[in-house]
DNA sequence: CATTGCGGGCTTA
DNA sequence: TAAGCCCGCAATG
């Protein structure tokens, strides 16, 4: 190719970006021809140039747990990966899927978070820190310089992907929705919540592209939802002896994904070369994605949700928890407009987190869909 | 309540 | 000097 011509692959490329540069370079670039969409799941050695006003970027976000830390320049901000929390159980969720969930950013919450148990299993949680720089944690560095953010990361994680920050937020918010998850809490919230099939069950499909509303269906009666049964799921061994939710059961999809064997994929645009996203700019179909928000009788309550973009390297695991979308209405969605509607207001806490996530991802052309739920 | 960024201060190489 | 990390603070949501 010519130098100057700009070839049409240059512009869906989520690559295109020049690399001739380093985060602490004196001066670092300001005539960047193409910039990046922004990648939430960076790994390796990788730099990116992102437009100043792309909200991800600004908020220096990442699908990984990084926090601050104070590398002693302003200019520069620095963080490290705080890793995975993952069951030291090992267990399986009921998707097939395994307990990774988001380290707490915060360190007195994450001490916290360390003392709690599984929600699936019971088991203590552990932590898994991330060696993936030189035996430390991978390290991002984020600089604005002018019209542009630019991105470095240092290391390639060593540990699975964790929840997402959306997904985290999700977790907490039905946590607080029911404060008692304390075994103690146990029976008295059986009397309380007697009511069997109260069952308030709705569904999102969010869909990347196909319309422009959002449609939030309630099917209470619908026999095929995953997780109605709370408890009954596929694990014979219950020991519920300790803490929470025996009777609550949230579940947090997760695939198992080690980076090792894909990089740079699960980004929110990013037609990438090898991993293509779930999201290109086509009509058709990338993943629709559905949240599913149930509570029925004794106060079981779970979501399950996934993120259709994180692992576009196993396409199959993304559709195998989803019911058949027939069931249920859609939810479709645009970049520029969402429609939110909702019948149920138990879902109100939800919505704002969804609405949140649109909202991102509609500021920031940048990715069609960037937050994605399933169950 | 948690996240995010800031910055002082400590330690090691 | 650079890097890693701990800590508390403040703003934000
Ligand atoms: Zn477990
Ligand atoms: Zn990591």
């Amino acid at each position: 190719m010519l130098k100057g011509e700009v070839s049409y692959s240059d512009y869906i490329s989520s690559h295109a970006s020049q690399t001739d540069w380093d985060i602490n370079d004196p001066k670092l670039p300001q005539d960047v021809i193409q910039l990046d969409s922004f990648q939430e799941w960076t790994d390796s050695y990788e730099k990116y140039i992102y437009n100043a006003d792309d909200k991800n970027a600004q908020r220096h976000q990442s699908g990984w747990a990084m926090r601050n830390t104070n590398n002693h320049n302003c200019h520069i901000l620095k963080k490290s990966c705080l890793g995975v929390v993952v069951c030291t159980n090992d267990c399986i969720l009921p998707d097939v899927n395994k307990v990774y969930l988001r380290p707490a950013i915060c360190d007195k919450a994450r001490q916290k978070q360390q003392k709690k148990s599984c929600s699936n299993c019971g088991a203590p949680l552990n932590l898994i820190p991330c060696h993936g720089h030189g035996g430390y944690p991978v390290t991002n560095f984020w600089r604005r310089e002018g019209k542009y953010i630019f991105f470095q990361a240092k290391g390639v994680h060593d540990h699975p992907r964790p929840e997402t920050k959306i997904e985290a937020e999700m977790r907490r918010s039905i946590n607080k929705k029911r404060p008692c998850v304390e075994n103690t809490c146990y029976k008295e919230k059986r009397k309380r919540e007697p009511q069997p099939t109260t069952g308030i069950l709705s569904t999102l499909y969010v869909n990347g592209n196909l319309g422009d509303h959002f449609v939030v269906e309630n099917n209470s009666s619908n026999p095929c939802l995953p997780y109605s049964n709370g408890h009954n799921f596929g694990k014979p061994t219950y020991v519920y002896d300790s803490p929470d939710e025996m009777d609550i059961s949230r579940f947090y999809e997760r695939r198992a994904q080690f980076n090792g064997a894909c990089h740079n994929h699960g980004n929110f645009s990013g037609p990438g070369e090898n991993c293509n996203p779930n999201f290109v700019e086509y009509g058709e179909y990338p993943g629709w994605n559905k949240l599913t928000l149930g509570k029925t009788s004794y106060s079981n309550s779970f979501i399950g949700y996934s993120q259709g973009f994180s692992d576009p390297c196993n396409d199959v695991s993304r559709f195998k928890n989803f019911r058949d979308p027939s069931q249920s209405s859609h939810i479709a969605m645009d970049m520029n407009r969402t429609v939110f509607q909702t019948s149920k207001s138990n879902l109100d806490e939800y919505s704002d987190h969804i609405y949140d996530a649109m909202f991102l991802q509609s500021q920031s052309n940048s990715y069609p869909t960037a937050a994605l739920y399933s169950v």
